[in-house]
DNA sequence: AATGAAAAATGGGTTAC
DNA sequence: GTAACCCATTTTTCATT
């Protein structure tokens, strides 16, 4: 992870679709040892894969929502996480500090939905105690572009 | 968007290198018509971008946070949300419900750029009233793959 | 469906460390 | 001796008719 991998892996960020011809000149290196480069950063699991960028108003998911839940102790998360992986409403499933144990985004339709999903999914899941449903009004920034510090030979 | 669009959709969320050929399997359609229909989807804005998944450990960036940031009423949010979309670590910023204003979803390196990114880029900010932080002691789930709605003929 | 153009994978050869 | 890069060729993929 040198300062050309860097270099290449904001460039694919910014723009996925971009052929080697271009990547090669944000590396300042040939054709072939871009494609070499690109290849070994995909091997080395840096980049796990390509994805589009899709906009979810289209997708049918406009609503956005946050969830938190708290977990009796001594009870089985096994079985809440294993329902969390499975729906593909839920982006994220973060175990966090404070309060709560888990941290949920959600994607949905619509508010029907979201009532069904945390009234099923979530507080229906043994071990469950408490949640919390936060909504988005809006997002004034959503992005998966990671930043990409500078440090940190490898 | 009928059920076409949406198959086609879908398989480039799982993978956007796939090429034509392998696409026009998925829809059902010949490798030119499949080409026309990803061509428009773009113009139309449903595929945003082209990204990469990337590594968050090999990016430099492992440690995930969420801010929430409460506001003094009346005051200027503008500069705020400016300082919030021009930095890199800021993945999210949603407007919520509840007691707080916004929920503020953060990469950053380790614990001393967080303190940093707290104390001067939000608390720092005018009108900012209180903030809590929240830490990600694992994520169980984190994708960027929408959920595609049956639904919604356009 | 077929063509021409463009891009990407491959193999061999070169240099630098 | 190893690893990274460069060049030329083959193969695949893509846009046009």
């Amino acid at each position: 992870m040198d300062e050309i991998d860097r270099n290449l892996v904001v460039a694919l960020q910014e723009n996925g679709a971009a052929g080697l011809a271009e990547l090669s000149k944000a590396a300042g290196l040939s054709v072939s040892a871009t494609a070499e480069r690109v290849k070994r950063l995909e091997e080395r699991g840096v980049i796990r894969g390509w994805r589009i960028d899709l906009d979810p108003v289209a997708a049918g998911c406009p609503l956005l929502a946050f969830v938190f839940v708290a977990m009796r102790p001594g009870k089985d998360d096994a079985t809440f996480l294993r329902a969390m992986k499975r729906h593909e409403a839920v982006l994220e499933c973060h175990t966090i500090t404070g309060a709560w144990c888990y941290l949920v985004k959600l994607r949905l339709a619509d508010i029907a939905a979201l009532e069904a999903f945390v009234s099923d999914e979530v507080r229906g899941q043994p071990g469950v105690e408490r949640t919390e449903t936060i909504l988005a009004l809006a997002s004034p920034k959503e992005t998966a572009i990671l930043p990409v510090a500078a440090a940190q030979e490898e």
